[in-house]
DNA sequence: CCATAAATAAGAATGATTCTTATTTAAAGA
DNA sequence: TCTTTAAATAAGAATCATTCTTATTTATGG
């Protein structure tokens, strides 16, 4: 079965908006974002798509934020940084420590590294700023 | 109000639990270990505490494994080493590189950095033990 | 003894995620 | 072109970790 474009367009469209977006997304945040395009886009497709994204490596997960599992396009090692209070997720632009750690787990432990999630976690510039606001009235 | 054997008797026994085990808890975890030396101990309460020692900083969590959420007690900053097969979680001897993780964020984005989370996904050595004996059969 | 505030038990409620069923879609072969 | 087959899907039910609500217990200080 060959892939074409009406067949996998939901599938298509979901992992180009994950790509496309610097959001690190939640399963709703898609669904939200493409249901005006695609009427009958259902829930349900967006979690078993996203699901089947990340068991083929296409995606990663970034584990829960706020009970809530977000998603990235960008597979390559890299740090993110996590708003505690929006939910903001940003990249940061640093080299990942994910190699030296790697070899450290597979020594000490003699397990097998496949993935690494790196979560420096706080409070992001806006939501500092307006923390200063409040306190100043 | 002042701090108590008996009314703190639960509170006491959950963070007791957290400190003295390697298990990386979750929850129900916690419930189960207290509930034969704790008979009314509820659910609820553990959670309840879990949360209250969270936002004290007693204790930390390492995110969700497999849609449930795990706790340390030990705070120290180090890494983690997740089976993503049997839910294990291990402690990695060797150096957090969350100092200079935090740098950068505050440096780049000009935020405020009060956590890491660091967990490295894979196979641990037993479960990779026993993938080898199957595929022998 | 009484008033107050925290901690709790029990179970209801919530909500993100997964599962089930029937339907749609495309591909391949006759 | 018709038929068969397998994957993808929609819709909504089901699951299950977690949180919330209410009434009760507990300890403290007056």
């Amino acid at each position: 079965m060959e892939r074409t474009a009406k067949h996998f367009r939901k599938r298509d469209a979901i992992l180009t908006c994950l790509r496309q977006t610097t959001e690190h997304p939640s399963a709703e945040w898609v669904y939200a974002q493409l249901k005006p395009e695609i009427p009958d886009l259902s829930l349900g497709t967006v979690y078993r798509n996203l699901a089947f994204f990340k068991e083929q490596g296409l995606i990663i997960s970034l584990g829960t934020v706020a009970g809530v599992e977000r998603f990235d396009g960008n597979t390559q090692d890299h740090v993110h940084f996590v708003c505690t209070n929006c939910g903001k997720v940003d990249d940061l632009e640093c080299e990942s420590p994910m190699p030296a750690l790697q070899e450290a787990a597979e020594h000490c432990l003699s397990s097998q590294v496949y993935g690494c999630q790196i979560n420096l976690t706080g409070l992001c510039r806006k939501c500092l700023e307006e923390n200063n606001k409040e306190e100043k009235v």
